[in-house]
DNA sequence: GCCTGTGAATGATTTCACAGCA
DNA sequence: TGCTGTGAAATCATTCACAGGC
């Protein structure tokens, strides 16, 4: 313990997080690292090895209890707490983001919706109205807010982020195929599911069988 | 040459590709791999490596010819070509796929809507009629469907995906949070933003600043 | 007997470092 | 000189295998 978590590591965090929801939700009590490699499709070394990091868990003989390992990992993940977000860029992909359901429900909210066109600003969709980029700093600010979701033309997307990263704010969801630049101590995900379809192509091209 | 390429490879090409217009649409000609590494983040040895797993496309003394390497690039992911895509699933998240309009750039083009809700069915959206899911066999088959996206609700999506397969479908991009069951042969990658999230607040909770 | 937690071993990926060519 | 292509070395990630506890 008290090494330095590999980044992989954390990335398969949700995904145990989710697999264990689904048992909660079955009323399953207890979990095998081995039965919860069945449902991922991991090693159960694997399952052990990264929770281990972490703590020790389990119970030998047994295996994990499911409510509990799903309340450590939430905690560990900081997602004992709600959210706040702001979404730039309220065109047409910033409104399907604005009107997904999926973020509320693992408390993550959109509570303020930036845009740079004149002809945007001051429009309400649902409970927000949507604010000029130069309100940012304020908003930020005054909201707490430490994520932002960025869905604007990619030739803004740089500045936007440069603002962002100005602005306090310290992780971002990337919308935009973009390789943004950043400082340290700031955080970034793509979204981008062209690039995850140009990945799929080569194999299809290839009549590739492994899978 | 002639080695297993390694998957990590793959992930890597698209970006190259991204980057590589990028610097075709300014009339630039030739580009080292440190200037592409600039670009990317990444190590110049790191893309001379991910090049060579598939020729030699530099000069020595000068680098890469732009133009030529993005032709080669999109030779080897499959993308000189079109992509007909069926897409599964019409609700709020489906309606966004549709009209989401980064696919067609790339050449790929969502060419068959469906639905298992009765309300939905023959309802038109842009120039496509949404068609039972029954029909799906069919259409996959006369269209010549390689490529599907499945936005379903999370208890119909495995189902929704063995009957993708048995229609012959090779490759899915998955918006829904499930870890599915795939044949070998079959190859998918999932679309999730909550994921990305909650590997996000993990380091915001630390305030770590490693980059 | 069953299953965890974990050092050690293996395997995969990245980076180094340099020969060779323009 | 400047840069590629590539074996070899270094680093990083996964899996093994087993001691120890339920």
């Amino acid at each position: 313990m008290a090494q330095p978590i590999p980044e992989v590591v954390i990335l398969r965090l949700p995904l145990y997080l989710r697999t264990l929801s689904r048992l909660a939700e079955k009323n399953i009590e207890v979990v095998s690292s081995r039965e919860l490699g069945n449902h991922l499709q991991f090693t159960p070394a694997q399952i052990r090895k990264d929770l281990s990091y972490f703590g020790r868990f389990g119970k030998q003989g047994r295996g994990y209890d499911v409510k509990h390992l799903l309340a450590e990992l939430k905690g560990i993940l900081g997602l004992d707490r709600s959210w706040p977000m702001a979404l730039i860029g309220v065109g047409q992909l910033g409104r399907a983001i604005l009107s997904y359901r999926g973020f509320a429900t693992e408390g993550f909210q959109i509570v303020a919706a930036f845009d740079s066109d004149p002809a945007k600003i001051g429009k309400r969709y649902g409970k927000l109205t949507i604010q000029d980029v130069a309100e940012l700093n304020k908003t930020v600010a005054e909201q707490g807010i430490a994520i932002a979701i960025v869905a604007v033309p990619p030739s803004q997307a740089q500045q936007v982020i440069n603002t962002l990263v100005a602005s306090g704010v310290k992780a971002i969801l990337n919308y935009v195929p973009i390789t943004a630049r950043l400082p340290k101590g700031v955080w970034l995900r793509d979204v981008d599911p062209t690039l995850a379809l140009q990945t799929l192509t080569y194999h299809l091209k290839l009549g590739d069988t492994q899978a």
